[in-house]
DNA sequence: AACGCGGGGGG
DNA sequence: CCCCCAGCGTT
């Protein structure tokens, strides 16, 4: 390819991805198929996950639920136990809600265009455009970050691609850009281009076949783009966990609001707006749930976890508390707790804070 | 349009 | 310790 600045970066742009991709791309198991169902479950998985992370999760649904119908007959707790570990559970619980309704309203055949698409739960416009293109076919370009950094880079946009309003400028580019015989192929590169080749930090412009025509490179701008403002920062959040203890059981509950790890489970909690929490509160704390302690069996609370999300920060203590009766069932009804054998307690989904805690104190 | 939602990898 | 990675639903 020769340097013409006459020639626009537009009519080379998809002829080099679609020869380099095949000489480039990553042997994974979703792009042997055109189930859609075996594809959707990829992309959900891979919405805000990196490959890496997520292909054994593809292996463990694919292999544990194999159709959609096997999805939609399972638990939501089963689900979300599968999904432990990955984050942002709203994807398995919306997951597991349309596997349901492709079942219940669509007689398990998935949906076959992208408009069609975007209705279901979970799947928004860049889920619907990859579904829609590499199941079947339809000439709909995929916009992700792996896009929005190549498109930034090669074409010099400087759009502030985190302001929702960007998003039009982009999806015009992408569309005018995606190749018309092999919309598949050309969605599938460009994101493996992002991923590979078109890196967020230290990209690797020495050897890129798009070199001569992009914008980025031949004004020095490579690390300026893509243009993106900083996420606000997150609170940080003080959780002193009761673990009550009897016999052979300990007490967890279901964490059913709008707070984080919806449809999880964890002890009973107690937050304060202060690092600590002062053992008289603590007995109080038990108290108010209908917990009798066993004489002298309050332990010390753990060292501080430290847990960080994308936008908080959570510090936990743990308080081990063995009690000298079960909790009365009044009070498991007000508090939601529930007591779980260990063999239980591992069948539970639960916030990964919470999986080292068990594992850490062998229970 | 702004916000809330997890967890992992690299320098 | 810092930085980076981000799609969808709700408000």
């Amino acid at each position: 390819m020769t340097t013409n600045h006459s020639v626009p970066a537009h009519s080379y742009f998809a002829p080099v991805l679609l020869d380099w991709y095949p000489r480039h791309q990553r042997d994974l198991p979703w792009r042997h198929t055109r189930d859609p169902y075996a594809i959707w479950l990829s992309e959900v998985i891979l919405q805000q996950t990196r490959v890496r992370q997520g292909l054994p999760y593809y292996h463990d649904f694919i292999t544990t639920y194999p159709t959609v119908h096997d999805l939609a007959a399972a638990s939501e707790d089963e689900v979300l136990r599968h999904w432990q570990g990955l984050g942002y559970y709203s994807r398995a619980r919306n997951m597991h809600h349309t596997a349901q309704q492709v079942v219940r309203e669509y007689g398990g055949q998935f949906p076959q265009t992208y408009a069609e698409l975007l209705k279901l739960r979970g799947v928004g416009q860049y889920t619907a455009a990859a579904i829609a293109s590499f199941a079947f076919g339809e000439r709909v370009a995929v916009l992700d970050g792996n896009v929005y950094r190549v498109l930034a880079r090669v074409f010099g946009i400087t759009a502030d691609i985190a302001a929702p309003a960007t998003r039009k400028q982009f999806q015009q580019l992408a569309d005018s850009l995606i190749s018309a015989d092999a919309p598949d192929q050309f969605n599938q590169a460009i994101m493996e281009f992002g991923a590979i080749q078109c890196t967020p930090v230290n990209p690797d412009c020495l050897f890129c076949p798009l070199q001569s025509q992009c914008f980025a490179f031949q004004h020095g701008m490579v690390n300026e783009l893509p243009v993106k403002s900083k996420a606000k920062a997150g609170r940080t959040r003080y959780f002193h966990y009761l673990v009550l203890r009897h016999g052979d059981t300990t007490y967890l509950r279901k964490r059913t609001g709008k707070d984080i790890w919806q449809g999880l489970y964890d002890f009973a909690l107690t937050e304060t707006a202060a690092p600590t929490l002062p053992a008289v509160e603590v007995l109080e704390a038990v108290e108010k749930l209908g917990g009798i302690v066993a004489p002298n069996r309050v332990a010390e609370p753990t060292g501080t976890y430290r847990h960080v999300l994308s936008h908080q920060k959570v510090e936990a203590k743990f308080h081990l508390i063995w009690l000298s009766e079960p909790l009365p069932q009044e009070a498991l009804v007000a508090s939601g707790l529930a007591p779980f054998t260990a063999i239980e307690i591992e069948q539970l989904p639960k916030p990964i804070l919470i999986a080292n805690y068990l594992q850490k104190t062998g229970i």
